[in-house]
RNA sequence: GGGCGGGUAGCUCAGUGGUAGAGCGCCGGCCUUACAAGCCGGAUGUCGUCGGUUCGACCCCGGCCCCGCCCACCA
């Protein structure tokens, strides 16, 4: 590879003509596997190595997971400031890994299991859990790959998983600590509980989906005393299995009698009272008696804790009614809410139902409805560590991007509840404690216990749950550097500086991270947080298997044919009209577009948006600005001839266009810089690709080509050195959103004396450890030249004009007569002339009598005019005058409309007055401007017709 | 019920208290030795709506109407 590459660097430009199109499946691996070889994602852990460290820990993605676009987006991203903070000479440190992701894994190794009709009971645990790790060896690094097709510059030789023994044991430290200062806890609670994974879940991991359509089901309570019935709604009634009380609001009238009586259960053998709570009854809704439940619902169970009621649970772990639910027995919880409700039919006791929109609660991952449960399981307690974690961002030791999500940040943890986190899965952490047979005491320990702590028995059996995924994601910043152990990759480089990852897991992860960071390290785990917005297709609508929409980056980066991308939507489940949408929506497939292309695209979004729209044509739009790269580098390549970089940027220029583009490459560079180090990657992006596009390949390049053909050496030097020094700064500007294409164009840059610099060592091996440009060093701030150029332009883009409104072919040659209006633009127009004149074809004829250009209707036969930045100039002998009145008349009525809007404004006297002087003063010189423009082209009128 | 974001060119989206922008699409002309994945020229918007602040508002403030999201225990 590495003598591969060499050949190419220097093989010059005359022999190894490059292909006319840029092909990224032609470099894309190559370099890849070229930068991964000599080692130059790796940072350096040596003591000698003094600079300044750059660290960004990647979101680990699950290794459930393949790369999806919300990946790519976030890759592309970290990848950027990973690659600029390394040009910027900082010893970069990227840390990928991969998440064991409990819940989400196991639910897909049980899928595996199911179409060999087994569960994992059938293996037992220690079977499955072998099974999953199997799975897990097979499947967990397939993400990685794909992250290196993006380009993703990780440190692999740092790569952690949160399953792994290092980062158990971090685990197990963790739980310990927390358990001996009393915040972590065991707890009796009402949990939300997943029926189909049979394991509790935290708030967070609990969706609620709106606006379901639902009912109200009425049904009567017999008085124990006979004394008539108290009817109560409910949009659960398998839950009244459950009930121990009934409530009514304590000042409602209607229901005073009731006071201190007790009503029976129909189907169990149960009466039960009337209790009076203000704070569970509305009396405006329904019948204003409510059902008591404590046992599976979070209204009931407080209600339970303050009236001493008894808590009945109805279900089964698996969602089945138990034994507590008499004949209802051994049923699933929606046979038995219909049952339930025959059964009151049956007995008359059923009082009608009306329709009820509500929401429903459903586990994030199983879709499942969750269902409250009594149960005891492991919390963290967080308010304590909320604290500093408000406190972290409040004082801006840490700072979120953008802004907005602070408010949300902080409103969660003001409002923070326990965190449960104990599951009842068999993929994950283990949790550190032994429960006693003896004694029932528990004993929190990193090794495991030979006795009781409690009772010195030893009849230990270690705690059978395992912990929310979430939790060793928690400590990923300092945990895959080492900790606990003090180590000096630890003290390098914690704490890190940017954190960058979606919105969706502000909550589940960056909180916490922060909160754990501040308790286990006394410091922030990152200064900064970047939140990206979720990736969308065209019509903003969610990516999703059954849709259709689901863009995979690898099909974008390496093409796909229509037919493979409805077979692997098929394969996902996607819905015939998702089918229908996606044959619609890319007749002709993808075609290979690259890497770079897609990490373009996905920078060009603003980092403000919530939603990302991804559109194929804005890949595309940026597929074709790597050609025209391609291209121009193809071109300065040609040109150079045996000139080498040997300096940068060339001293003291002398020609125009070599002035100007090295002025615009220093404000072009300058914005980069500032885009990128603003964290506005789309303003970085962009100043970039405007700068390639529309000054140096449509102007310079353009403008070079005169130049160069020259036949004064010291011009033709001069513009090759130009050349070849905007060109490299280009592609170093470029190069941590563009990685491949300007390593593969980089490479064949002949080189020669390589300046002096911290970088020198390097410089030749990559584009990669180059240094990243800067204005100063790079671009060389020319305003005359720009002003100049603005001259020449304008009247270029006039006579154009002219050119294409009247149809004049190109062969054929113009006489352009010009007048300058200031000394200025005479000059530029003078000296540049034999500039100005390739590129109009024509040839420009400088006037001295400028009544001649204002009459030029009389003055010359059929001639076009144009006004442009202090030039006025005529066209003869080619013109069509009904073309040329239409033209006018167009460029006329923009004038006027203009010159109103600004009359308007100077004749308020409050501008004048209060107007800032500057800005009343350009108003003037723009009425002035336009009142001219406007004069000469009502008299060009006047004598057309 | 609270909170947040958004409504700008046909589409997807930037944007700034002082003459409205990009990409794609559209119209017209070009095979111009870097590039047809291109070049040249052109058209396109009462910047959601109603008020207010201001000399001046797409931008700031308030109301309203749509759209999206998040949080919250109303049976």
């Amino acid at each position: 590879m590495g003598d591969e590459h060499q050949t190419q660097a220097t093989s010059g430009s005359s022999e190894s003509a490059l292909a006319k199109t840029y092909d990224p499946r032609q470099s894309e691996s190559r370099w890849y596997a070229f930068w991964e070889s000599e080692g130059f994602f790796k940072a350096s852990s040596e003591a000698s190595d003094t600079r300044e460290t750059y660290t960004l820990a990647i979101p680990p993605p699950n290794i459930t997971g393949s790369l999806h676009m919300g990946h790519a987006c976030r890759t592309t991203f970290e990848d950027v400031l990973t690659r600029y903070q390394r040009m910027n000479d900082k010893n970069a440190l990227w840390i990928p890994g991969t998440d064991h992701a409990g819940i989400a894994t196991q639910v897909v190794v049980e899928r595996q299991l199911k179409k060999e009709n087994l569960t994992r009971h059938d293996l037992g645990r220690e079977a499955f859990v072998k099974r999953v790790w199997a799975w897990r060896e097979e499947s967990g690094g397939r993400i990685l790959q794909q992250l290196r097709k993006m380009g993703a510059s990780c440190d692999w030789s740092r790569e952690r998983f949160t399953l792994e023994p290092a980062l158990c044991r971090a685990v197990n430290e963790a739980f310990v600590r927390l358990h001996r200062e009393g915040l972590i806890y065991r707890g009796t609670r009402l949990v939300n509980w997943d029926v189909s994974s049979q394991t509790v879940l935290s708030d967070l991991e609990v969706e609620t989906e709106e606006n379901v359509q639902g009912e109200l089901f009425d049904f009567a309570y017999p008085v124990t005393d006979g004394s008539g019935e108290v009817v109560v709604s409910t949009t659960r009634p398998e839950t009244m299995l459950g009930d121990t009380a009934v409530a009514v609001h304590p000042d409602d009238e209607r229901y005073q009698h009731l006071h201190g009586k007790t009503v029976s259960h129909p189907f169990v053998e149960r009466t039960i009272p009337v209790i009076a709570d203000a704070e569970l009854v509305d009396p405006e809704f329904g019948t204003g008696v409510v059902k008591v439940t404590p046992a599976h619902d979070p209204n009931d169970f407080a209600t339970g804790k303050r009236h001493n009621l008894e808590e009945i649970s109805i279900f089964n772990l698996n969602g089945t009614v138990n034994e507590q639910g008499g004949t209802f027995a051994g049923l699933d919880r929606f046979e038995a809410r219909k049952r339930v409700k025959e059964a009151l039919e049956e007995r008359g006791l059923a009082r009608g139902s009306k329709k009820h929109t509500m929401t429903l609660p459903r586990s994030q991952r199983s879709g499942t409805i969750v269902e409250p449960m009594i149960s005891t399981q492991w919390f963290v307690k967080m308010e304590p560590l909320a604290k500093p974690a408000i406190a972290a961002v409040e004082e801006g030791r840490i700072q979120i991007l953008p802004e907005d999500w602070t408010k949300t940040y902080f409103h969660w943890l003001r409002n923070i509840q326990d965190w449960c986190i104990s599951r009842q899965l068999w993929w994950g952490h283990s949790i550190p404690a032994w429960h006693c047979g003896a004694c029932a005491h528990i004993t929190v320990s990193i090794e495991e216990p030979s006795v009781c702590a409690s009772c010195q028995s030893t009849d230990l059996r270690q705690d059978e749950d395992v912990l929310d995924t979430w939790f060793s994601s928690a400590l990923w910043p300092f945990s895959t550097l080492g900790w606990p152990d003090d180590t000096p990759d630890l003290k390098r480089f914690y704490p890190t500086q940017d954190m960058e990852t979606g919105y969706d897991i502000l909550f589940f992860w960056v909180a916490r991270m922060i909160m754990m960071g501040l308790h286990f390290m006394g410091e922030v785990p990152f200064s900064r947080v970047l939140l990206a917005g979720l990736v969308t297709d065209e019509r903003g609508e969610k990516m999703s298997k059954v849709k259709g929409n689901v863009i995979d980056p690898l099909d974008v980066i390496g093409g796909a044919s229509l037919e493979s991308l409805v077979q692997k939507a098929e394969r996902a489940g996607a819905k015939p009209g998702g089918i229908k949408y996606l044959k619609k929506t890319y007749p002709d497939g993808f075609l290979p577009y690259g890497a770079d292309a897609l990490r373009m695209t996905l920078l060009s979004y603003s980092p403000q948006a919530r939603r990302i729209a991804l559109s194929i044509k804005r890949i595309e739009g940026y597929r074709n600005f790597a050609n025209k790269l391609w291209n121009a580098s193809r071109y300065a390549l040609m040109n150079l001839h045996d000139t080498q970089l040997n300096a940068r940027p060339p001293s003291a220029p002398k020609q125009l266009p070599n002035r100007w583009v090295l002025s615009r490459l220093g404000a072009a560079v300058d914005a980069a810089r500032s885009g990128i180090d603003g964290y506005r990657l789309d303003d970085a992006s962009s100043a970039l690709y405007h700068f390639v596009w529309d000054e140096f390949c449509d102007w310079y390049l353009e403008l070079s080509k005169p130049l160069l053909a020259s036949d004064r050496p010291d011009v033709v030097e001069e513009t090759r050195q130009t050349l070849v020094h905007t060109l490299d700064a280009i592609l170093r500007a470029l190069h941590p959103m563009m990685p491949f294409i300007t390593e593969e164009i980089w490479q064949r840059i002949p080189r020669g004396r390589i300046p002096q610099g911290p970088q020198d060592a390097t410089d030749k091996r990559t584009i990669m450890l180059a240094p990243y440009p800067t204005g100063d060093a790079d671009g060389r701030t020319d305003p005359e030249a720009e002003q100049s150029l603005h001259t020449l332009r304008d009247v270029v883009v006039a006579v154009r004009t002219i050119r294409a409104e009247h149809d004049i072919p190109r062969a054929k040659s113009l006489q352009v007569h010009w007048h300058a209006d200031n000394p200025a633009a005479s000059q530029t127009l003078g000296e540049e002339r034999s500039l100005v004149e390739s590129l109009i074809g024509g040839t420009l004829i400088a006037e001295d009598a400028p009544e001649k250009l204002r009459d030029a209707a009389e003055h010359f036969t059929n001639a076009a005019v144009f006004f442009a930045a202090g030039i006025r100039g005529a066209v003869p002998d080619v013109i069509d005058p009904d073309k040329e009145r239409d033209r006018l008349e167009r460029e006329l009525k923009k004038s006027v409309k203009e010159l109103t809007a600004i009359e308007k404004k100077l004749a308020n006297a409050n501008f004048l007055e209060r107007a800032p002087a500057e800005v009343v003063e350009q108003t003037r010189q723009n009425q002035a401007r336009l009142q001219s423009t406007k004069d000469q082209l009502e008299r060009a009128l006047k004598r057309l017709s």
